[in-house]
DNA sequence: AGCAAAATAGAACGGTCGTTCGTTTTATTG
DNA sequence: CAATAAAACGAACGACCGTTCTATTTTGCT
């Protein structure tokens, strides 16, 4: 349940960034270096056409590196496909999660979890996210990768459920306010911002999510302890207008 | 912009189902009869893998005919993408759509579209829904099948759009409602609705999505005309509880 | 029934896929 | 520097892919 395991697969990454800088870091055997390098680039390619999509020849023609070459450092496919997930894992958590942890519990975190997944979120619009690519990939084809997939998505949706319990434990929530129902709402916003943003291309879409959690909270939020919200009142395309 | 152009297509599914019964229509060629049966099966593999994992060789061997019969048909496999794209379309349109306009414009339409979109999404999550799958495979991909999906998707989210604005013409939305706002948010609900059903298999999301619904309804609506709607009600876990 | 046209079959193509294996190059260590 | 281990290569494999071509079968019509 906990959300922190990125250890022992974050360092290579870290290694990566700095082979690529030119470094060479002493510690560590070169096979790790590349490996770690490899990795960097196949979550490259996975974002943009997803796991399925990902091959070893496209990868190696990337790295500049033969297949098998390449294909040594895992194995299998799926071995890879894997250690790009736990890569996705790790950067998600160090983008979105770990930074939101250093502001009290409650609304101030559960609003910078939901803003950091926004920010990463339109990035993505250019690179695709791998949870949800993922996901339609891989909704009935079970085995590791599947596995591997699900329990990243299932790790951070559950952390984000723990925020907005931790909202209501702080009193910045109604008392009947239903945690997983919020925490399923605001997931959608997600979601939509991702397809219309990425897939339609429809502008706007950015602050249509913004607008979009601002309502969940005035839904949730305790007007009590948080009354600078106001009922409604951001957008509307013309007020009156007549 | 319209939402009706299933009229030439839609009959050879027909037929399609017709053969499939035993019964053998008069008026087309044989050929025509076992595109459509090649359509209709195309669609089922394509709901559960995808239109990218869609093949010829296995559309063929579920259809008993040679790589090559089955090939004649399309002229190339983009063509069949696109057939199943658009047979997807018009069931699509004929289960959601279709039934909701015998439907009073307003609140009443905009009530059944939802309610069947969501029937048909909670049936998908067994085979697939194409528009989100595919969504993920060509948001990136440019060409004539992405630019079938595309159209297809925004013609059905302009239908949900227009019935929003309807909806507010007929005086059920409060005045500053901001339709495109609503809209976004009601499709966010059916990909949450989606996503946590079919891929994490999250027990509930259907009537997540029902109440998501009405809290949207809830904050839209105009308490004048439409009363019978108190502030908050339904859920909520275990209400005082304590 | 016979004939032309439409529909299907079958084999083959070049290509890419993941994977295996033996060899060669590179890195690490004593 | 030499010995040993790790890493990368290159060729080949069987399988499947979409597509093309030519034959064969089936259909529709008079």
């Amino acid at each position: 349940m906990t959300v922190v395991d990125l250890t022992s697969k974050r360092t290579a990454a870290v290694s990566a960034a700095a082979s690529a800088a030119g470094l060479a870091p002493k510690g560590q055997q070169k096979g790790q270096q590349t490996k770690a390098a490899i990795v960097d680039a196949a979550l490259g390619l996975a974002t943009q056409i997803g796991l399925e999509g990902l091959s070893i020849g496209a990868l190696a023609e990337v790295m500049r590196m033969s297949k098998s070459g390449v294909f040594a450092h895992f194995g299998s496919r799926e071995e890879l496909q894997i250690s790009v997930i736990r890569e996705y894992h790790a950067r998600f958590e160090e983008e979105v999660f770990f930074p939101a942890l250093q502001l009290e519990r409650g609304l101030p975190r559960l609003r910078a979890m939901f803003q950091n997944w926004m920010n990463r979120t339109s990035i993505e619009i250019d690179s695709g996210c791998l949870y949800i690519s993922g996901a339609v990939e891989f909704d009935d084809r079970p085995g590791p990768v599947r596995d591997a997939l699900a329990g990243s998505v299932k790790t951070w949706l559950a952390a984000t459920y723990r925020a907005v319990v931790q909202a209501k434990e702080e009193g910045h929530l109604r008392l009947d306010a239903d945690e997983h129902q919020m925490a399923f709402e605001i997931h959608g916003l997600i979601l939509a911002l991702h397809f219309e943003a990425r897939f339609l291309k429809t502008p706007g879409s950015t602050v249509r999510a913004h607008t979009g959690f601002a309502h969940i909270l005035a839904r949730y939020g305790n007007a009590a302890t948080e009354p600078k919200k106001s009922a409604d009142v951001s957008r509307a395309k013309k007020p009156p207008a007549k």
